[in-house]
DNA sequence: CAGTGAGCGAGCTTCCGCTTGACTT
């Protein structure tokens, strides 16, 4: 048998971003096309120091990524062996940037270079594109370069003055400092909000005849709880005569494809993902073929799409729900290189490899093919019921569906519940008819601050801004995590009493009733570090903690693509004085702590103050000469800012002495994992039901005998040659425990009879690094993420078998 | 896993935006 080994020779190579696209496309292409990816960018500035220089025009020393040298090096091959290479990165800056660096790096020419776009990935378009190739558009290079360079100035000078000025290992930039300014400052309008309230009077009636209800309200809101009883009083004494009907038609439309913030707004709201959840499943459908591209910021779709979408939803609903048309975005700061997310195939209903994902493309099919449904067409009623004794007119309002549309399949989410129920079914009234009143109430409502966010309403304040990118939103969400400036959190909320009064036969009955308020669930809170960096940056750089900081400067980018100014002037402008703030605040400012004085400790007479200090928010009681000062932490959704006098005090209460249980003493504390009973030398967590400070010796040892039952339950083996190696039941299975430190047992493992040997094999193929730090550790930590990475590659190699 | 809180002062940290695969038989 003969097997042709020939090699091919490549007529043409064609460059994209992402690999998905480049296997989609070259079936487009034919055979005299090869179609290969870069993963995005290639080239980045080089990490340290002499990344710009500055001194020289802000020269950018840019180095090949160390994840990227083996794809640039088989593009490189590639790319010699072809006559044509076709860039075919996104058309954005970033894209425009990508195909200069290829074009640098594997040494293009320009005779045999071309560069080309499409914004949807559909035969037309891509054949489209290679009959209208253009060349590299310098000028968007530059407005690229200047972004990043901008990115990197700002980033790697301002955090260093955090190092000195608040704690090392801190971050500043232009996107994640002003994420977090959003959250510190909707944090302090949520703790300064003066809740007003005022009296909402609704009312159920009848028609004469029947018992079904007519929902209405009074559209006044009273200040006074007086007022309010006066009303009842007043509509207890009132005929209810129907003064005015008015029948309107009304519309509803479809919102717009999704786009990336959109996706990760409605899939929280409905589905409850975190916006890197979304993100993960919509890149599995994308790989496996089932949606368009999830980063994007357009809700345009393609020809191909309108169309399929037309065609199915004539076949399942049919023609009459059919309105085929493109939407428009709206936010200025988008840059429209790819189509809305999409299903690929609109006759697919449903698509996945798991329930996540399922979910996922199907609010993305029901939102892309309701986005070319009809208007749902409505009727709204407005109903005036006259009171005939005060003088007033309640509002009953109705709303019947004449022709459902786009509702058959979709309707969007909201952020915030409304009050009002909507709308429901009215009876069939007419003008003059009177009507008996079933039961009206008056009830106390609070005013609401604006709501704490959530992380996708974060993004989607982002995105109205103008700052950060449809790849970087979910990612930033995550680093202001990471870094400790803000944390995802919930709060249990609060009792709050309210009044109300039920006028019912005649009756008027008042009464108080309790509502919970401040409850929180997912919310994103500022830590007191994120705080005092929040402060601190904005006394010292305000122009970058500016909102329309990035707005300003995307304005210069687009004159630098548009040819109008040189990146390297427009850079020599920012930099100039805020290198000048960067080195006053150095000189000038005061190391920062968060000090504040809480109060005075009534037992000792000392002052009581909070800080930040080496671990975190502390109280401490007496100044810092004082000898027998005192110090406690803040518990876990405890903020400085907030901390009251009693509060503090409760810190100090802690560790408390419970007493003693067989000889030894029991005591109860806080600590990194919350409250806990310390027993001689062991502890156990108490269960959230209980207090603190409140729990007695009872309480206290049901907890130990339980955690006592829970370890010896726990140890599954021992080994007679090492008392230090033991072999656990944990949370998620068997593990070895040796010497302090933990190791995993692959899936496989006979548990039971393993062999020592065996045991310590795998306790030095994981081998863990010293906690300690240090320079000679540093250099043995660069090794640590290999050596991890490879334990877990063979344990999922194992488990796969 | 369940403390601590100052100061030795080496060497480290850090940005945003584009994209996924992860060491070797």
């Amino acid at each position: 048998m003969q097997i042709d080994s020939k090699p091919i020779m490549t007529k043409n190579l064609v460059i994209v971003e992402s690999p998905a696209k480049a296997k989609t496309i070259e079936k487009f292409l034919g055979k005299d096309y090869t179609v290969r990816s870069s993963f995005g960018h290639i080239r980045d500035l080089d990490k340290g120091d002499n990344a710009i220089d500055i001194a020289n025009g802000f020269k950018p020393n840019y180095i090949v990524s160390p994840d990227k040298t083996k794809v640039v090096a088989e593009l490189k091959k590639l790319a010699k062996e072809s006559e044509m290479v076709w860039l075919a990165s996104d058309e954005d800056r970033e894209g425009e940037a990508i195909s200069w660096h290829l074009f640098e790096v594997l040494g293009l020419k320009e005779e045999n270079t071309k560069r080309i776009v499409f914004h949807e990935i559909t035969k037309p378009a891509i054949e489209n594109a290679i009959k209208n190739p253009r060349k590299i558009d310098k000028a968007l290079v530059d407005a690229q370069q200047a972004r990043r360079i901008l990115d990197r100035l700002v980033g790697f000078e301002l955090s260093p003055v955090l190092w000195k000025k608040v704690k090392p290992s801190l971050s500043a930039g232009r996107v994640q400092s002003v994420a977090v300014r959003l959250i510190v400052e909707r944090e302090r309008e949520v703790n300064q909000f003066n809740s007003v309230s005022d009296y909402r009077i609704t009312a159920e009636f009848t028609k004469i005849g029947s018992n079904k209800p007519i929902k209405a309200e009074l559209p006044q809101r009273y200040k006074t709880e007086q007022e309010a009883l006066n009303f009842l009083k007043a509509a207890s004494e009132s005929n209810f005569t129907i003064s005015n009907i008015e029948v309107k038609p009304a519309q509803r439309k479809a919102a717009a494809p999704f786009t990336t913030s959109t996706l990760q707004q409605e899939a929280s709201r409905k589905l409850g993902y975190p916006v890197a959840k979304t993100m993960l499943l919509a890149q599995k459908l994308y790989e496996a073929g089932h949606i368009t591209y999830m980063r994007t910021d357009s809700v345009n779709l393609s020809q191909t799409a309108i169309s399929g979408a037309a065609a199915e939803i004539n076949r399942a609903y049919g023609s009459q729900y059919s309105a085929p048309r493109n939407y428009t975005t709206k936010n200025a700061s988008a840059q429209e290189a790819h189509e809305a997310i999409r299903p690929t195939y609109f006759e697919n209903h449903t698509a996945g490899a798991e329930p996540q994902e399922v979910r996922l493309y199907e609010l993305i099919w029901k939102r892309s093919i309701a986005s070319q449904m009809a208007n749902a067409e409505l009727e709204r009623t407005v109903v005036d019921i006259n009171v005939s004794k005060a003088n007033q007119t309640m509002r009953a309002e109705g709303e019947i569906i004449k022709f459902d549309g786009f509702l058959k399949v979709y309707l969007e989410g909201k952020d915030e519940e409304d009050e009002d129920e909507d709308a429901g079914l009215l009876p069939p009234l007419s003008q003059g008819e009177q009507l008996n009143l079933n039961q009206m109430v008056s009830e106390q409502k609070f005013s609401r601050p604006a709501p704490r966010y959530t992380e996708a309403s974060l993004v989607k304040k982002l995105e109205e801004l103008g700052i950060g990118r449809p790849s970087t939103y979910a990612p930033t969400i995550s680093t202001v995590q990471k870094r400790g400036y803000v944390i995802k959190d919930n709060r249990e909320g609060t009792p709050r009493n309210y009044q109300t009064a039920l006028l019912k036969n005649g009756e008027i009955k008042v009464k108080t009733a309790t509502e919970n308020t401040g409850v929180e669930k997912s919310k994103l809170f500022p830590t007191d570090i994120g705080t005092l960096v929040t402060d601190f940056l904005n006394e010292h750089f305000g122009d970058i903690m500016d909102y329309s900081f990035t707005a300003n400067v995307e304005k210069e980018f687009d004159e630098i693509a548009q040819g109008m100014i040189s990146w390297t002037k427009m850079i020599d402008g920012f930099y100039k004085p805020f290198h000048k703030d960067v080195d006053k605040t150095l000189a000038n400012a005061e190391r920062v702590k968060g000090e504040r004085i809480i109060g005075i400790d009534p037992e000792s007479g000392k002052q009581i103050s909070g800080r930040i200090g080496r671990y975190g928010p502390l109280v401490q009681i007496g100044d810092s000469e004082d000898e027998d000062k005192k110090f406690a932490s803040l518990r876990a959704g405890q903020s400085l800012e907030t901390l009251t006098l009693e509060q503090a005090l409760d810190l100090f209460k802690l560790p408390r002495t419970i007493g003693e249980y067989q000889n030894l003493k029991v005591t109860a504390a806080i600590g990194r994992f919350g409250p806990y009973i310390k027993y001689g030398t062991m502890f156990a967590s108490i269960p959230k039901d209980k207090d603190i400070f409140e729990i007695n010796m009872e309480d206290a040892v049901e907890i130990i005998e339980a955690k006592i039952k829970s370890e010896a339950e726990k140890l599954i083996r021992s080994f007679p040659e090492d008392e230090n190696l033991e072999i656990l039941k944990g949370r998620w299975g068997p593990y070895i425990a040796h010497k302090k430190n933990n190791y995993k047992l692959p899936k496989d493992a006979a548990v039971d009879t393993l062999t020592y040997a065996q045991v310590m094999e795998i306790v030095s193929s994981q081998a863990k690094p010293s906690d300690k730090k240090g320079s000679k550790i540093a250099a043995e930590s660069k090794v640590k993420p290999k050596a991890k990475a490879k334990a877990k590659a063979k344990a999922k190699a194992k488990s796969k078998k």
